[in-house]
DNA sequence: AAGTTGACGGATG
DNA sequence: TCATCCGCCAACT
C-alpha cells in the first residue's frame, strides 16, 4: 500500500518501529502454504539487501501468536533458524508441513513450487 | 562511544 | 555439497 514519502534520517526510535512494522506486514501477506526468503521479505518491505534486518525483526517480535514467522526461510529454501537454534528449526518445519509444504531429502523447500510471488520479478540476483 | 553479534546472502575454497 | 569468509547494517553489551 502507499505509505507516502518516508524520511530515512529523522525521528529515531520511531523509524525503527516503522521499519519493523513493514517487515511484519510483508510476512503477514505470505499466503498459507507458501514461503518467502528473508531477502525477499526485506526487499518487499522497502529494505533491499537487508535480509538480516528481517531476521532481527522476526527474532524481536516474531513470537506473536498467529504470526506466520515460519513461512520465512533463508536463501535457497533452507531453514535459516536451524543455523543457530536447530531446536526451533524443527518447529518451523512441522508448521510448514502442516500447511502442505513439502521438504526434500535434505530438509530444503523447492522455492519454484512453494515460493511466494507477489509480483513478477525478472531482476536477477545481483548483490 | 566502541566493539561484537547475528532467525542473512553470496562468493570462494 | 558442505564449510568458511566477507560484506552490509542494526541491535546489543
Amino acid at each position: 500500500m502507499s505509505r507516502g514519502p518516508r524520511r530515512l534520517s529523522a525521528g529515531g526510535a520511531d523509524q525503527r518501529s516503522d521499519r519493523y512494522a513493514r517487515i511484519y506486514a510483508v510476512v503477514r501477506r505470505i499466503p498459507h502454504g507458501k514461503v518467502a526468503t528473508y531477502g525477499q521479505v526485506a526487499a518487499l518491505a522497502g529494505l533491499p539487501r537487508h535480509a538480516r534486518l528481517a531476521g532481527y525483526a522476526l527474532h524481536a517480535r516474531g513470537d506473536a501468536p498467529g504470526f506466520p514467522w515460519h513461512r520465512v526461510l533463508g536463501a535457497g529454501g533452507r531453514i535459516a533458524l536451524m543455523r543457530r537454534k536447530p531446536d526451533s528449526g524443527v518447529t518451523q518445519r512441522i508448521r510448514l508441513e502442516h500447511e502442505g509444504v513439502r521438504f526434500d531429502g535434505r530438509g530444503r523447500i523447492d522455492l519454484a513450487v512453494y515460493g511466494w510471488r507477489q509480483e513478477p520479478r525478472r531482476r536477477r540476483a545481483q548483490r
